[in-house]
DNA sequence: CGTCCGGCTGAGCGCACCCTGAAGACCTGG
DNA sequence: CCAGGTCTTCAGGGTGCGCTCAGCCGGACG
């Protein structure tokens, strides 16, 4: 069962990634991978016209100190014979302050170092502005809208506060599978090895909520983690 | 129910924007899709024509001073091969310029230094008078009409200073969806990183006008921003 | 049936977030 | 140069929120 949740993979987003140092690529497709996306990397943009046409990325995340031609000028390739959006890397440092005049041509920017779960959040702001990405999620009777921040169960809004829409959101983003206490730390908070205690606690409280007008939604797999599934 | 307002992200207009000036395409650029449209640069007129079969501009923000073909001439080619607006960048304080490009029918005209929040004003305009864009909003019982700047509550008029009607009109635009202080801070103000206090008194004073008369519109999401919407 | 361990949750505390009144800076027209 | 209005800064205060902690619950297993 819970085979493959198909979160729409015949319309899943694209998103090329080009970052050259090795680490932070990786963690980044990783992490847009995990939150539904399909992810391509490169660690230059030497053939980025060629990858703009075979791949045809709906954004592409952009570090701008690069080996070769740099993000500023990438940009402008991007911007001249695609209709992706672009979300930049920058850094915060010295020189920044000539860049930041740079990294305004792109339609968002993450300033380094930064937490990943912020860098999902505003891909996924930049395609759901660029009408790329549903912005409602559903799962079972429960609606889950990310532009408006409005949660609806059996058509009765419920009140959420930040944390628990945040954790809601990733969990809607995994529906179906089950995801570990660790993993919500670090795509919800960012954190690295906490106490999963601060994981059940919001839990509860979501749940509180949630199941306030209807049957449970957010299962707990014993010694795993949680999957928000609706039963059948 | 209400699900995804879809502020029209589908139909977001489209900005072709010529300008040789990588700093002020930048910035031009990112504020208008910070005001929601799809924008396009690009550094002179070379390829016009196809950027316009391609991209298909709703609008072209057309520099006059540009290394080869000059503004006027591309202003001629696009009034015969589209139905684009076309609002016109002067250099310095030429009112023969600004002649000129009315009298060739230019829809309108931004001199040179400008404040960007005046550009997507007069962008939005434009592209209002040609229909592209609805020039009232209506939330509730609450009426945002951008041209004639009009805001009426319950057919009642609402004096509102020139902020307070900036940020009124943003929020319209994006009503439905949570928009953050740092948004709103660049979308209105044009400021980077700056105190979101600013944001908050200025909230503050327009709601105490907007809410004068009626219920609540404009509501504080704790934790993420400010919408603009009308409970059900 | 008893023990152990993972998970749940109520209570409380400190803080971040937000609101607002007031005063200073600025601008504009008379 | 003053007067009125607007914008911004500042500081005080209220409060909801996030997190920690500790005790309890209950499933798993012998």
């Amino acid at each position: 069962m819970v085979v493959a949740q198909n979160v729409g993979v015949s319309t899943a987003a694209r998103v090329l990634v080009i970052e050259d140092a090795e680490a932070i690529g990786a963690a980044v497709g990783s992490a847009l991978r995990e939150a539904g996306f399909q992810v391509q990397i490169r660690p230059d943009g030497r053939d980025l016209e060629g990858e703009l046409t075979r791949f045809r990325p709906d954004l592409v995340v952009l570090d701008i100190m690069l080996p070769g031609r740099d993000g500023f000028t990438l940009l402008e390739v991007i911007r001249r014979t695609s209709g992706a959006g672009v979300v930049m890397l920058t850094a915060r440092d010295g020189v920044s302050d000539r860049l930041r005049g740079l990294d305004r041509g792109a339609d968002d920017y993450v300033i380094k170092p930064f937490v990943l779960a912020e860098l999902v959040a505003r891909v996924s702001a930049v395609l759901r502005r660029l009408g790329r990405t549903p912005s409602t999620v559903q799962i079972g009777d429960l609606l889950v809208d990310a532009d408006s921040a409005v949660v609806l169960r059996a058509d009765a809004p419920i009140e959420l506060t930040a944390t628990e829409l945040r954790l809601l959101r990733y969990l809607a983003a995994q529906r179906g599978r089950v995801v570990g206490k660790t993993q919500i730390l670090t795509a919800v908070w960012g954190y690295e090895d906490y106490d999963p205690n601060l994981v059940e606690v919001h839990v509860s409280a979501l749940r509180r909520k949630l199941e306030e007008h209807g049957p449970r939604l957010l299962h707990t797999v014993r010694g795993l983690g949680y999957v928000l599934r609706a039963e059948e």
